[in-house]
DNA sequence: CTGCCGTGCGGGAGCGCTCCCGCAAAACCG
DNA sequence: CGGTTTTGCGGGAGCGCTCCCGCACGGCAG
């Protein structure tokens, strides 16, 4: 295997020569560049990206922080962002920190990151105040994505309104007793969105004068199984809930699959809306407030990759979100009978 | 940031001795070894992993080549792959290669792969000739999933046999004319699940005494969109099928969707049968042969790392499928009529 | 008692780059 | 035209590990 030194001797020129010509970096003639190039493609030499970033510091590597990636804001933001770096020829390091119902999530060890990574990305996982520490400690750019930290650079949506928007849409229909299907009973930092979704929704409702009970919250772990399993609570609990506002997609449709397995139509018993604009949304024609996760990944690669170059990055970057009404949400039954 | 040198002199050993404290290997006694974990805690000593990688050639990293992380089975096989990883210390790194319709794939460059990493995981991805040579090159373990290789170790189903197994459950129920959803025209690698799938439904339709007429097949894509639009062709040109057979749960969400759009009932007008076993296709009762990517992940990963350590590893590891029936499939009218 | 092997440990040569410095020659400048 | 900067390039010291080799010492078989 070619080393660095091979190709210097081939062209002969000093391996420092090489460095800088294959680097691009200024200081070499473009015949002298040219020549270097040539011969590293004959002798089919690839840098050892160990011995770069050992000797600079450096590892064009960034490490993607996701509690899984088979769920679709973080497989869609995974995708947008790992293009973004790949485009800049940096690495993608994917670690993954499963939280499930029952098990405490595991803690974000930044050791394994030390000197590996130059810089993070952390998508949609709220952390604690230590992990945060943990990994500013670093000195590496960092990064949020869907959920944030204080004082850190996030990339998200507007969580509050956009779940105002999606309340505000079914109370437009004319629904007053609208349920609210949000995270975790443990979602509690207070940068996390099912936080402000729950608050959007209690504001809207508020406002419109409906009563958003505490009786009209159930916890649906973000998954499809538990947006069911949810809504058959909910349901049994207030059979006069006409609505449901559900804090993303999926627990939307589990709301739907519970809807079905009650013998309650959707939306002539029951209007769902949710938040994400999950590909397959369409399928069950499900009204949603999209946003692109892919743009969010995209745009944190980007910001992360210009921090790292030493552009001041803003501290918020909102991404819009939008109403797309299909088939699941229209005026409650006994409205359209009145 | 504190160096193996630091280690060693508060300790009061050699480097080589904390190396080899620290990485479990013998000749230490057991008292040193404590007393240098001890003070590699103190000092919150971390190995460099660029260090490391350079003097030992191993870089405890493994290369994730895939089209896209955002399809389900995709996501599931790097989830299961990733945990597996991480479980025995290794990084995994995630390289996409988009696969679009139009688009030709960009081609696997081993360059970036060669000296990063240990071995490498090809997740439903078919190269050509080239890309195997190359990656093969690499000289490094190499596994494939879902997509195989002529020579290479294989995770993946028994696509014919899965296949098969579909389009009986469809002609069990009476059904004759039974279109069937693959992938792309490009697909043509013998090694690939679409054309086993396709072969699977060819026999089993020939069998049964039924004409798989080229008329039967359209192109999908793998993706919900693409089994959609390609159904509406198929019903337009085959007005008198009565069930679809798409190679993937994704394709026969949209065939179901297209269904809608025209009217036909599911599985009334028309029965729809996929492989994936996808989380949402409960959501619409979707009958399919059901696999697990995430076992599939979990399974390659433990594979390659036992290749790493020098373990034989066989040449095919067969996951089942298994039928599901739900509600999208059932006889046809026609023939409960009679 | 002698020879041999296993254990515990240290010395130090690499691994293959990057980057600081130094130097000559060319370019620039009033 | 002399001085100053810029450009092009080479030398070589690191970067922080791993691993080969050598050495001392104790146990053990013959």
């Amino acid at each position: 295997m070619a080393r660095i030194e091979d190709v210097a001797r081939s062209a002969g020129v000093s391996t420092a020569t090489v460095s800088r010509a294959l680097r691009g970096l200024p200081h070499v003639s473009s015949e002298t560049r040219e020549r270097v190039r040539e011969v590293a493609r004959e002798l089919g030499y690839v840098a050892s990206p160990s011995a770069a970033s050992l000797a600079s510091g450096r590892t064009r590597t960034i490490g993607l922080l996701t509690p899984w990636v088979n769920h679709w804001f973080f497989a869609n933001v995974i995708d947008g962002a790992e293009r973004a770096l790949r485009a800049q020829g940096f690495d993608a390091l994917l670690y993954t920190f499963e939280i499930s119902r029952d098990l405490r999530r595991r803690q974000v060890d930044p050791d394994v990151l030390r000197r590996r990574v130059d810089g993070v990305i952390v998508v949609g996982m709220p952390l604690d105040r230590d992990e945060v520490a943990a990994l500013v400690g670093l000195g590496h750019p960092l990064i949020f994505i869907g959920t944030g930290a204080p004082g850190q650079v996030t990339v998200r949506v507007d969580d509050l309104r956009t779940a105002t928007e999606a309340t505000e849409h079914l109370l437009r229909l004319g629904h007053r007793t609208i349920g609210h299907i949000t995270g975790s009973p443990q979602d509690n930092a207070p940068w996390a969105p099912p936080i402000d979704r729950r608050s959007g929704w209690k504001e809207a409702m508020a406002r419109a004068g409906a009563a958003p009970s505490p009786e009209l919250e159930v916890n649906g772990y973000f998954d499809v199984e538990g947006g069911r399993e949810s809504t058959c609570r909910l349901l049994a609990r207030r059979p006069d809930v006409t609505a449901i506002f559900a804090a993303s997609d999926e627990m939307a449709m589990g709301a739907i699959l519970a809807a079905r397995e009650l013998g309650r139509r959707v939306p002539e018993d029951l209007s769902v809306i949710g938040i994400d604009g999950h590909d397959l949304g369409e399928l069950v024609g499900l009204t949603t407030m999209a946003q692109s996760a892919e743009d969010q990944g995209t745009a944190a690669a980007t910001l992360l990759l210009g921090m790292i170059a030493g552009t001041p990055a803003p501290e918020q970057v909102i991404f819009p979100t939008q109403l797309v009404v299909r088939t699941s949400t229209s005026a409650p039954v006994a409205h359209l009978a009145t």
